[in-house]
DNA sequence: GACCGCATTGAAATCGATACCAGTTTTTGT
DNA sequence: ACAAAAACTGGTATCGATTTCAATGCGGTC
């Protein structure tokens, strides 16, 4: 493949001259024409791992997220990626399944892109031992978040969102009300606290179960539950993976929404407003984050001196046939 | 940030020997724990940029699909990344919105990364016009292909797949069948034939309509069939997205499935046996096409002569209520 | 006509690693 | 114990671009 000196060459110049029409610099407009066509005759393409070396920005971001196919993650990276290329940055994509050995390998790897920066769903290890200062770039959090409030993250009211599903639970006539909430991620641990906070302020009692995050596991804890005697008469999931576990289950049980059971989570996926009687949600504005995430980025990037900053965003009550107000009888 | 001298001044050995340590040189046990200690006092990392410049393989692959949110391009790139980071390589994931521009400007960016490979699906544009020889590294085409079969790729059997869901929906006793298919892929073209040609050889029509790659446009299609008076008993949906738009589209003429209309259509996606009566769809085997493309990618690389080929793989049919044989009246 | 300033251009250093070659030490064989 | 082979180590060129600094040419000014 052809290169700088190549280039320099067939239009009679020197490499510099042809890296300053590279990089738009101060070339007089006879000489740039020579240069572009000899680029254009040699089809050159200038390399990236060159010019990453020498100029010592890399122009890529890193995005570390537990699962790709988890659709919160899909749509969340394809506003990051959107918003990057746009920026003129590349983005790399690495999926840790909740595991902290992955995330350290990801991280590790991402200083030696020497990457501007990255953004990251962390695990509940590393959300609360992960020193962001030693890392050598910025890092914007997302969807989890440490306690204490330091960082930079885009994250969604979590409390709230439960507290707001209990809430219209509690409106619709539901009293036994119980949670499923993942034990992996500090989201759980927030989306609980509100479900527990609102039942409790209800005068109620907040029977919550927590497993770990997968379709299956959601799907066994909701089978296990739903054949005890004292069941619940409403869950709240935790996420839109649980959901399906949860929906399968109610389905393997022959129990029907909202009569038998009613049902609320969280994430706004397709399907939920496809199955009957469809299901009642809070819409995580899933692109807002991903843009919002990269926006603060290059607002790092650009003050590293700024205060850190959370942005908290508030989740949509979608109401469905799932929670029906309870009919008297 | 540490770089290699560093590591070498302190350990006391010169930079050639730090290279050694970091690439399983014949380096003596004792020298290299000294530099692995300092290499460890410093948390060096290597610069790939460096590395790669210097030693001229990226050791990345690029992946180019129309878009991520599409369910069947999230697991296939979820399978690719985890077989890529398995051998050692990264994965810059580009999409395209089936714009031939956006792949072109891609298909660039890919050479300025002077990356080792691209796994690609193809606009219906590129099919055609794309040279993979004069690009400079080797690709392996996944989901569309070049009808007339050279360069590496691996399909499904797109004529078969529909060939199938047209015989089931057959024998279930229906015969007004109508087929809905994109216009911008190949597959969409394939699926069409297997389509026809199956009708044809049972002496019927075979009624189909083209449409752009979205939930909208399949739901307006499907919404404006579904008004005529001459609508099809059953359709045929290729692919997960105007699925989606299809099952929407149902729901809002009020119809029931499979009493007022069959259905029957691609991509298994998780919602699709959830939905009643449980949509009946062609199943691809996406964890497999994607660890085939990446291995397919690596043979090629490892042995740049070998005859291209095509790995054709077969979908599965999942028969479930949308199809349900046609009862008597 | 000498001098200054501006706009261009080129030469050479540099980014941080690996590759190659040569030199030194250690091991092995007899 | 000596020669030959093997193992290890260091110096330097190099990958392909950008960056810095110096040189050149040209026009205008006094």
């Amino acid at each position: 493949m052809a290169k700088i000196k190549d280039v320099a060459e067939l239009a009679g110049v020197s490499v510099s001259t042809v890296s300053r029409v590279l990089c738009n610099g101060p070339v007089s407009d006879k000489v740039r024409k020579r240069v572009e066509a000899a680029m254009a005759k040699l089809d050159y393409r200038p390399n990236l791992a060159a010019r990453r070396l020498r100029s010592q920005h890399t122009d890529t971001i890193g995005l570390i997220v537990s699962d790709i196919r988890n659709p919160f993650f899909t749509a969340v990276s394809r506003a990051v990626e959107d918003e990057a290329y746009r920026n003129g940055m590349r983005v790399i994509l690495c999926n840790t399944d909740e595991s902290p050995e992955k995330e350290a390998m990801y991280l590790k790897l991402m200083r030696e892109e020497r990457v501007t920066g990255v953004i990251l769903a962390p695990t509940r290890h590393s959300v609360a031992a992960l020193d962001p200062e030693s890392l050598g770039f910025p890092v914007v959090m997302i969807d989890r978040t440490p306690a204490q409030g330091d960082g930079d993250a885009v994250v969604l009211d979590n409390r709230r969102a439960a507290a707001q599903l209990v809430e219209h639970l509690l409106a619709a006539g539901y009293r036994d009300i119980g949670g499923l909430f993942g034990n992996t991620s500090s989201t759980g641990a927030e989306r609980h606290a509100g479900f527990a906070e609102a039942l409790t302020h209800a005068g109620l009692p907040s029977p919550a179960r927590f497993v770990p995050p997968s379709v299956e596991a959601a799907e066994a804890a909701v089978t296990a539950w739903l054949a005890e005697p004292d069941r619940p008469r409403a869950l709240l999931i935790s996420n839109g993976i649980f959901l399906l576990g949860a929906v399968r289950a109610i389905k393997a049980a022959g129990l029907c929404l909202p009569q038998d059971l009613a049902l609320a989570g969280f994430d706004n996926e397709v399907w939920t407003s496809l199955i009957d009687p469809g299901l009642t949600v809070i819409e995580q504005p899933v692109d807002e984050i991903g843009r919002s995430a990269m926006a603060m980025l290059l607002a790092r990037l650009e003050d590293p001196a700024r205060s850190h900053r959370h942005v908290v965003l508030q989740g949509k009550l979608v109401a469905r046939g799932s929670s029906a107000p309870l009919r008297q009888r």
